[in-house]
DNA sequence: ATGGTTGCCTCGCAA
């Protein structure tokens, strides 16, 4: 059994002790990280190593950066989403672990809708697409995990109405998320739970955590390959509860050997 | 319609 996981850490140096924590209790075999805010040679790397993983880390000073932890070697890494050779931004990075291909993705906001930062998320969906389209055909179990900064169903929500317009949920960008699925790939949570109102994000503004007014927007998308070995999914509540947390939290899934 | 919060790092920007 692989225990993969996925959390936006909003900056790692200010995470590091409920990182650190949770590493050894949750106690994942590989884990996607986003919004590390920090740059690659100030990722704490000795920390994370000294508690058992080995990293692929993609950093960035101030914003983005995301980073690969696994138990085993990762191999083949790649730093950048093929299609977007130029990006500034640190939004992808990609390597073997496990004998999985496993991509973390930290997608961009995309707000405010009326902005050029709306069509560079359409167009990295695009790209996304393509990429993942692209590993589909290599016919390896496919893990691509992150903060995808979409709201796929009115149900991921508490009140679409407040959504509507919000580069997170608006139809472009639904449809660019279902493109993706159309592929072939499942995901995840959603494969094993139907039930709405599962969040993995909440604002830390207006009491959303206490009141439980959240979004689901941290997805891990399986290839056919990889969903056929998937045998448990769920999000991990534990670490928006405590001091100091980011405002998302960890998402998971099983697949067997 | 606005503001509320956090993290960066320099007092504004992104989320």
């Amino acid at each position: 059994m692989v225990k993969l996981a996925s959390w936006n850490v909003n900056s790692i140096k200010a995470r590091l002790p409920i990182l650190r924590d949770w590493l050894e209790s949750f106690a994942p075999d590989v884990v996607m990280l986003q919004e590390l805010k920090c740059q690659t040679e100030a990722f704490p790397l000795l920390e994370v190593e000294s508690l058992g993983y080995h990293a692929a880390v993609v950093g960035q000073k101030t914003y983005n950066g995301v980073a690969i932890l696994s138990k085993a070697p990762i191999e083949d890494v790649i730093e950048r989403l093929p299609g977007e050779p130029e990006d500034a931004q640190s939004r992808y990075v990609e390597g073997t672990t496990f004998g999985l291909r496993v991509g973390a993705i930290y997608l961009p906001n995309g707000n405010p809708v009326a902005s050029e930062k709306f069509s560079y998320k359409l167009d990295w969906m695009a790209h996304l697409r393509d990429h993942a389209a692209a590993l589909l055909g290599t016919e390896q179990p496919l893990v691509l995990g992150g903060d995808y900064n979409v709201i796929p169903e009115p149900e991921d929500c508490h009140d679409p109405k407040a959504w509507e317009g919000d580069a997170l949920y608006r139809p472009e960008t639904r449809a660019a998320f279902r493109r993706l699925l159309n592929l072939g790939y499942v995901d995840a949570f959603r494969a094993l739970h139907n039930e709405p109102h599962a969040y993995t994000f909440w604002d830390y503004q207006r009491g959303a955590w206490q009141n439980d007014l959240g979004i689901r927007i941290d997805h891990l998308l399986l290839s056919p390959q990889a969903a056929d070995r998937l045998t448990a999914s769920g999000i991990d509540r534990e670490p928006r509860g405590r001091e100091k947390a980011s405002d998302h939290t960890p998402i998971w899934c099983e697949v067997e050997q």
